[in-house]
DNA sequence: ATGAAAGCGCTAACAC
DNA sequence: GTGTTAGCGCTTTCAT
């Protein structure tokens, strides 16, 4: 809104703006000098005990806080740790929430860029890496190789969720054993009886395409036929993909993409009056936090987030303080977390009101 | 660390970042001034078509990018939009991906930084305005006053989701009408027979407060006894508080702080056999993701997050931009939205178990 | 132990 | 139009 009435700045009648104050301004309150009022200020050793009393004393009545832009020019270092995330997502929140104590416990600085409609990657890395953060790390990115290595410039980069093979020799990657929790998943499945089992899958970049292949492995492993619709990876994306899915079919378990595409499945499902999992079985990845709740109630992969983001964490900053070796491809191990969304196939025929299920 | 050029990085195939090429470099190489450069590349108008022409393309050849720290500390712009947030919180997400979107369409950057178990709000605020931020947008602080206005010091900053008294004359609020909302609740609850109601509330700061002093009126107001229980913001103190509140009680309708308090509170019943609303109603606050979700089908205020965000970020950004208005207080209508998990107070006595009749 | 001075890379005000 | 000249606020030698 902001009416602006008066359009004019030289009213200070309401507290004035001061601006804030420069080192220039403590060290002559302290009557020092600015050098000597920075090396106090950062702990460097010389200062006398008596002078950097003084300052600090100072200092802290001014309220001053270094202008980071200055410091960074001055001397190339910032001891920031950047990450993109797409906001509300709770998986990543659960990353960012780690990536942060690992940044705090190593005295980084945590800036985070938001990926939304509005905004894609690209910019968001943009964002981190002009504000010069000395590393980066991007959570599930899923722009294509060069374009991630384009915009990562020279800043050190590890990615998580997402395969990346040598054509990003620079950029290290953590994720989970996506393809081998696939299995457990359709194993889970398989031994419950289920045998029409369908995925809805998380689009066809990368990590999805990672799931959907271990999803077929697995299927055609034990004589399956595999069925895969498309999806993505959101709750909305798992509804939608849930009533193309179920318009016809026969299908007694849905192994959907992640915990939020489950979720949307079993949205769809619970609004038709199909019941889970006593008419279907389904089960998500990720282990979200909503996961666990009893409505939910989801069987699901647990994929280390915590794990993932102290080992990502880590190597980013090991790697800001000049660590070189060599590129590093971390694969967390991931667990099967068995729930109440599943259960055992119901029993060939006519197993609720309307449209049948087959043997 | 990390020395410019001193130690060369083993050269890859990709391309050895040499020493980034500065302006002086594009200087020299297209022969003019440092000061043209400058302004060629930053399209302002003054040199001539040829210079320019001639300028950009060594700069193109030289790979050139600004240092933006450099250009920051020179003009003291840095059109940086912080925000504090939550990760993972849902409610959260959606105010930061319409801030995002509104800092998109004034051509400003965001930087979020993260308030976690680790990472209190003062310290994020402090890497927002040590980012030169040059506004704020706080999602829902909680620190006192006075700490507020020292951490962010005098970038223009503006508080979504809290009260704000005239303690803080320069920091601006946008809320929503939370104790309006409140007794549409209560109405909503009681015009459905119910007497026994609820609250389990989110702490005793700020909004929490305004909740619970909103739901104390509005029983008054009908002559109902109130009974607040603690609870939090969360969906485990939802279950905690729950567990509490139905050791023993007789309450036919919980009105929870908000909607992941809610989900608790409907988590623990659903665990402990009560069903939701056949036994006890429920109603949550905020209208997030998860509410509309099949499963969960919570009633809830739906406080246009929407527009509060689309008025925090103007606010704040018009401040960057030297608005002067007096101080504004914004509140945004809030909504009752019915859903499933409120109905009609079970008959009279005995209300658990199977027996359940309805009016 | 302390102060002075030289930049970091860029922008902006002012001469030429 | 174009070049020159000061800084921006801080870090960092290097004298003192």
């Amino acid at each position: 809104m902001a009416d602006d009435v008066s359009r004019r700045a030289p009213d200070r009648t309401t507290g004035t703006p001061r601006r804030r104050p420069t080192l220039q301004d403590i060290a002559d309150a302290a009557g020092v000098s600015p050098g000597l009022v920075s090396m106090v200020l950062r702990g460097r050793s010389g200062p006398s005990a008596a002078t950097a009393a003084k300052v600090t004393e100072v200092a802290e009545r001014l309220g001053y806080r270094a202008n980071r832009t200055a410091s960074q020019l001055a001397s190339r270092r910032t001891h920031l740790l950047g990450v993109t995330t797409t906001p509300g997502n709770p998986y990543h929140g659960e990353l960012v929430e780690e990536i942060q104590a690992r940044a705090d416990a190593r005295g980084y600085d945590l800036l985070i860029a938001a990926v939304t409609r509005t905004h894609d990657e690209q910019r968001s890395v943009e964002t981190l890496v002009d504000s010069n953060c000395e590393a980066l790390v991007l959570l599930n990115p899923i722009m294509p190789p060069e374009t991630l290595l384009r915009v990562v410039g020279t800043v050190p980069t590890v990615v998580i969720g997402r395969p990346l093979g040598p054509e990003a020799p620079k950029i290290d990657v953590v994720r989970s054993a996506d393809h081998d929790a696939m299995e457990l998943l359709v194993d889970h499945l398989a031994s419950l009886g289920h045998t029409r089992i369908a995925h809805v899958d998380g689009g066809d970049l990368y990590l999805p395409a990672e799931r959907a292949r271990g999803y077929r492995t697995a299927m055609q492993a034990r004589g399956l036929d595999p069925l895969v619709v498309p999806g993505g990876e959101t709750v909305d994306a798992g509804a939608r993909a849930a009533k193309e899915l179920f318009a016809h079919s026969g299908i007694t378990a849905v192994v959907a993409y992640n915990d939020q595409c489950a979720i949307g499945v079993m949205d769809h499902l619970s609004r038709t009056g199909v019941r889970v999992p006593d008419d279907v079985s389904v089960t998500g990845f990720d282990d979200d936090r909503l996961a666990g709740l009893a409505q939910i109630d989801l069987t699901t992969i647990n994929p280390s987030q915590h794990d993932q983001a102290h080992l990502a964490a880590d190597l980013a900053m090991d790697r800001a303080e000049g660590a070189t070796t060599r590129r590093q491809i971390k694969v967390a191990a991931a667990h099967l977390t068995v729930r109440g969304s599943t259960a055992p196939a119901p029993v060939t025929r006519m197993p609720r009101r309307k449209g049948a299920a087959r043997a």
